[in-house]
RNA sequence: GGCUCGUUGGUGAAGCGGCUUAACACAGCGCCCUUUCACGGCGUCAUUCACGGGUUCGAAUCCCGUACGAGUCACCA
């Protein structure tokens, strides 16, 4: 059996979404877990379409997956190039040699002819079925019109009879009649071959053996097989994947302001944590592990095991996800990329490798970094029902009282550390005969005036410093004073 | 409308004729741990697999039909 090979054929669009990258991680997985080889293969062959600077967004994106591909545009390798805009006299050598096969045939309809049969069976709720006219034309005839300059498309010639059917790796057999199959447009009349012909050009050859694509293109696939036929090539393994949907209407798009790859690095989700999650959309492992590195998913990774129904985008488990990739990163790492959230959101001098320690294992996402670390410059507002808190046994008397004792030990301290006030705030509770809660609870509200901190009242005491939280807990009882008045 | 595909809980899903009075995970809910929150731990959450028939001793699993949903029918991919 020959090498495995896959293609990612992206066309640049100007944004990566999620269905595609999964595609692309699909592909990836297929290729490298039988040791073959991935290759990235630019579809750029509807000029209309082309975005500036898309290309370069692709490369990023694999970048950042880490789905390294063996060949590419800027990876070249024995079927170059890898940019079909570059391949264009190829695909009208082949698309004539297709026409002397008896696959296709020269068209000379107008574009605008065809709407408007279109739209005539449309008004009369009809179905439209393009009856070509050209194929009247005589091959000679034909080639003798273009060698006059005609414009022209090459369209593909489809049997009015009998069936043709493949199997597919994930939907298995699939037949389809020919007579209900249309007739499209191979070449375009700019010379640029359509997805339907350049598509089977390049996978022949480029040696792919395994075709992956979105479902979409189940109930187009028995043309592409007669194009194969028609030259005598091999027909590739298809694997044809369900979408990847919104909710159960709607699949995920950009256009419905969907996220995209860029769309959730931006909102604090780790690269590694997105591909692991999409890699479960859709394709499930044989036991229960759900958190894959992708060198496991190389493993792992089975056609047979892709489910066939769409699979709904899941945010809530991406984010908890998210979150077990940001526990599982060292300290070191962590602090890293929480380093340029840090410098956005605090400008106090503290100590980072310390916060990083406290809040690595209470976000979820790199952006909820904002949030948490948002008192540390300036306390919040003061709000005194703060105070108030059943289980902790403190009220706002009760809780004036306690930052007294605080203030009184705290600025006592010679050392400052995090040992040091552990043991003072401990030894009050024990001092005074109260739970722990009645003066660390009061304690961490006057530093921070939130009812949720990133860490207790000591961590948040260590981070502030001790000039920095005795200000604090003297304007704590302050306020409390005034508003107990 | 024709054709193709799909339908297991709020979500991702396992299940491939008896081991299933349907795994696992997320979310939710409750409890424990705890100086808050989180982490971690524990428990709970589908008498039922869209619906209706059929085959079978036995069906979520096989067959037929219905409903619903999606895709496709471009000189877009």
């Amino acid at each position: 059996m020959s090498k495995v090979r896959t293609r990612f054929a992206p066309s640049p669009t100007g944004y990566m979404h999620i269905g595609n990258l999964r595609t692309a991680l699909y592909e990836y997985l297929i290729a490298k877990h039988d040791g073959g080889d991935f290759i990235l293969r630019i579809e750029d062959t509807d000029q209309e379409r082309e975005v500036e600077g898309a290309v370069d967004i692709i490369y990023d994106v694999l970048e950042k997956t880490g789905l390294k591909y063996d060949e590419g545009p800027d990876k070249p390798g024995d079927c170059g190039p890898y940019i079909q805009s570059e391949r264009l006299p190829m695909y009208k050598k082949y698309a004539d040699e297709l026409v002397d096969l008896g696959g296709a045939h020269y068209c000379f309809c107008s574009e605008e002819d065809i709407q408007k049969q279109r739209d005539l069976a449309a008004e009369h709720g009809e179905a439209f079925k393009f009856m070509d006219p050209c194929h009247a034309i005589s091959k000679e005839d034909a080639r003798a019109r273009i060698a006059n300059g005609e414009k022209y498309v090459v369209r593909q010639t489809i049997p009015s009879y009998g069936t043709t059917s493949f199997d597919d790796e994930v939907y298995g057999h699939i037949e389809v009649e020919n007579s209900i199959l249309d007739e499209n447009v191979l070449l375009k009349s700019d010379g640029y071959p359509t997805y339907n012909f350049a598509n089977v050009i390049d996978d022949h050859h480029m040696h792919i053996t395994h075709v992956v694509r979105g479902n979409e293109y189940l109930s187009s696939t028995p043309k592409y097989n007669l194009i194969y036929n028609a030259y005598g090539w091999e027909i590739p393994t298809y694997v044809h994947v369900p979408p990847v949907m919104k909710d159960e209407q709607h699949k995920l798009s950009k256009r419905n302001g969907d996220a995209s790859f860029q769309d959730l690095l931006a909102k604090g989700y780790l690269a590694e944590a997105i591909l692991n999650y999409i890699a479960l959309l859709g394709w499930s492992p044989e036991d229960e592990q759900e958190i894959f590195t992708l060198k496991e998913l190389e493993e792992r990774f089975t056609a047979e095991r892709i489910n066939k129904s769409p699979a709904i985008f899941d945010i809530n488990k991406l984010t908890w996800m998210n979150g077990m990739y940001i526990r599982n990163l060292s300290v070191e790492e962590f602090n890293k990329k929480a380093m340029p959230y840090y410098t956005q959101a605090i400008k106090r001098d503290i100590d980072h490798m310390y916060l990083s320690k406290t809040i690595q294992a209470r976000v979820e996402t790199l952006v909820d970094i904002l949030e948490a670390v948002d008192f540390l410059d300036e306390a919040h507002a003061f709000d005194a029902s703060l105070y108030q808190n059943k289980k902790m046994k403190t009220t706002p008397e009760n809780s004036l009282e306690a930052l007294r004792w605080v203030l009184e030990k705290v600025e006592a301290c010679e050392e400052y550390t995090e040992e040091v006030l552990h043991d003072v705030f401990m030894n009050l509770a024990v001092e005074k005969e109260v739970k722990n809660g009645r003066v660390m609870y009061p304690a961490r509200v006057a530093l921070s005036n939130k009812a949720r901190t990133p860490g207790g009242a000591v961590e948040i005491a260590v981070l502030l410093g001790k000039e920095e939280t005795v200000a604090r807990l003297k304007q704590a009882i302050a306020d409390l004073e005034a508003a107990l008045a």
